[in-house]
DNA sequence: ATACAACCTAGAGTTAACTCTAAGTCAAGA
DNA sequence: TCTTGACTTAGAGTTAACTCTAGGTTGTAT
């Protein structure tokens, strides 16, 4: 038997008004009823459910990942535009990475810099960051 | 003579109500006015709006960013407690960059897989993606 | 002196993404 | 059968982060 909306719910960390809310707004598919009107998961609805929320978790807006399912679905089989859109997604990722790793250092020299061996130095957090690269 | 707030706005890109906002909500200090009730902003504030816009690109909130300044202009003094902040923050940086270097790997398969020959494959995005690290 | 742009405040309006509520239905156990 | 909990819809409420408006003031150029 399908998983209902509380089973899915739990297993993913999503409320199920959450749920409810991405089905309405065309992120999930018209999920299937039983005889008593309840929703029944199938599985590869929570395939798409896990990979919402990972790409949640990757700062996607929602329709971002709106876009990105619809170069799946094929509902957008227009080949030069889905190209076009995965490598603009690409490039984005990839600054993303540039600013992380930026930030990372910035951080890790700030936990050297200022607590190291518990002497009060000051911790220029903003200075040091402000002068990176900067890209729009 | 100072920068005025439109100046502040076309030289960083960031509105003129923005910088208001961000001056309400603390997250910039008080800007000092001229006689004629003008916000003028000092180097040290454009720098900080500087700032602000780059961890907003790295899709900080602006109360982590908050935070983040407040370990810097020290009212948050106590040692500690900014360490932890600072190592917390440090440890979601790092689970971002695997985040985005798993997402990378995925859209530069499916740009590889999809695109390569003008062929007609299937575009697997949501499949390839959805078995990755799980975090909260 | 007058026009005009840039500024001021206070507060209303917007958008994304939930989150909750009300009022009712359905299913399983005591 | 009755109760209880999980579900249903429609729609209202919330939060973050702006974005805009109205009505007024200031500074500069002609």
């Amino acid at each position: 038997m399908q998983k209902s909306i509380g089973d899915v719910s739990k297993e993913i960390g999503v409320s199920i008004h959450t749920l409810r809310y991405y089905e309405k707004i065309g992120l999930l598919p018209h999920i299937t009823k039983d005889e008593g009107g309840r929703r029944r998961y199938e599985p590869k609805d929570i395939d798409r459910v896990r990979f919402i929320k990972r790409a949640k978790r990757m700062k996607f807006s929602l329709s971002e990942i709106h876009q990105l399912i619809r170069i799946e679905t094929a509902e957008l089989i227009d080949k030069p535009q889905a190209q076009k859109l995965i490598s603009e997604k690409l490039q984005e990722v990839e600054q993303g990475l540039i600013d992380l790793m930026n930030l990372k250092k910035d951080l890790s020299g700030m936990l050297n810099a200022c607590f190291k061996s518990g002497d009060n130095h000051d911790c220029p957090i903003i200075e040091s960051i402000k002068d990176n690269k900067e890209t729009p």
